[in-house]
DNA sequence: TGGGGAGAAATTGGATCCAGTATTCGTTAT
DNA sequence: ATAACGAATACTGGATCCAATTTCTCCCCA
């Protein structure tokens, strides 16, 4: 009976959960503000653990804070948006090629169920769902690679472009060639391919800069990121 | 008369900025938990602005934290370690293709003034000034890229090492083949050969992952990071 | 009419307090 | 003597309250 009484978790870890889930929804869209009173109050807490929860996406860039003025969703620039998307291109190549060849039967088991899902997800455009298999089926691989810092920060640029994610699989053109790009890359992986698989992953990647380039053009550009 | 006064930051920000110290300094070591009461007295602020201070830590990985048992200073295994250089080797071979040929004569100015800053703190054996130095030698050819979020990540895995910067250090070896190595970096960046320096900067990393293996051999094998 | 400034409202920053959980230490029984 | 149980202790988690800062609003004046 070791799992099965899960222990509640701390508040401040649901807020974290609550507030992960409400921006890759886009509840929370990027350049607001974070009213912490008004959020507290949503989710039944004080503002002790959601302030918490907030330094954490502080820290890993999710969010941005002024101080005195509060936390704001951080807002990506087109050239951000590139220069992320650049980054994972050279991470994912370094983990794939470790993954690939040491994928499991088991791995590659959970890689096309997960595709079934992004497909399932896609016929009835649910982008929410579809963006959550599609991101199981991706780490399926990277997470084969065994290198728990690397996945880490690989995870962290996802995060970081998760908002725009569900713009772009708005539209069913994008995720019809999502879904065949995603045939290649099981395929791929299958025959144990490793380069095969990241050509179909930088054209995957490549597409959805594309597409979001319009919607990204001069949108956000002296804004708030304490990065740039 | 702008910046002449400037503000006292908040309290989580002094804090904050204190415990890096501390961290880097070898004052709260791997594996250590931080007992948040006796900080928060040492420090003269309450608790909360310290446990906002540590998420941040959190979210960038250099504390671990376990709910209702607190913070620990993150302990680097070996493997950890090799990790974390890996990809510092593929991140920095992209920023540093990048700087060197856009690098200003202001840019090589501050890299030969905190080169000059390295020698000076190794010859009277200071090891914080030196990582302190290094670290800026390093950062201005590294800044140079102007990616910003390139660079956020390199800083990221620097800090995760920080620690274990100063052990390197401490033998006069070391810091002789650090010396040398830095003329070499130096001269390569001025001479806008990128190659060359990434050619050093490669045994750079090489040299310190070889003098913190037989301390770090399977010192922190199964503890606390929630990366592994 | 437009700009500047004083006061008010809203929001964040921090301290204190209490509750809940983990650890430690002492006791007891085998 | 040792292992197991339980109370006491220490520390963390969270709520409430107050102070400090920013922002908004409205008024005054040029």
């Amino acid at each position: 009976m070791s799992e099965l009484f899960r222990r509640p978790p701390t508040a401040q870890e649901a807020v974290l959960a609550e507030l992960r889930r409400l921006i890759t929804a886009g509840q929370l869209r990027p350049g607001q503000q974070i009213v912490q009173d008004a959020l507290a109050v949503q989710f039944g807490v004080s503002r002790v653990p959601l302030r918490e929860a907030l330094k954490i996406l502080e820290g890993e860039g999710q969010v941005t804070y002024v101080a005195h003025r509060g936390y704001f969703v951080t807002e990506l620039s087109l050239s951000d948006l590139i220069e992320v998307y650049r980054i994972r291109e050279i991470l994912e190549a370094e983990a794939v090629s470790i993954a690939v060849p040491q994928m499991t039967a088991e791995d590659i088991h959970r890689l096309e169920e997960a595709e079934l899902d992004v497909r399932a997800a896609a016929d009835i455009a649910d982008v929410v769902a579809m963006t959550s298999a599609n991101r199981r089926m991706h780490f399926a691989i990277l997470d084969a690679c065994a290198l728990p810092r690397l996945v880490w920060l690989i995870r962290l640029l996802w995060d970081a472009t998760e908002v725009y994610r569900s713009v772009y699989y708005n539209e069913a053109h994008n995720r019809e060639m999502v879904d065949s790009e995603h045939r290649a890359l099981v395929a791929a992986v299958k025959a144990g391919d490793a380069t095969a698989a990241l050509v179909v992953l930088t054209e995957h990647r490549e597409h959805a800069i594309e597409a979001l380039r319009p919607v990204l053009d001069q949108a956000g550009e002296g804004k708030l990121t304490k990065l740039s």
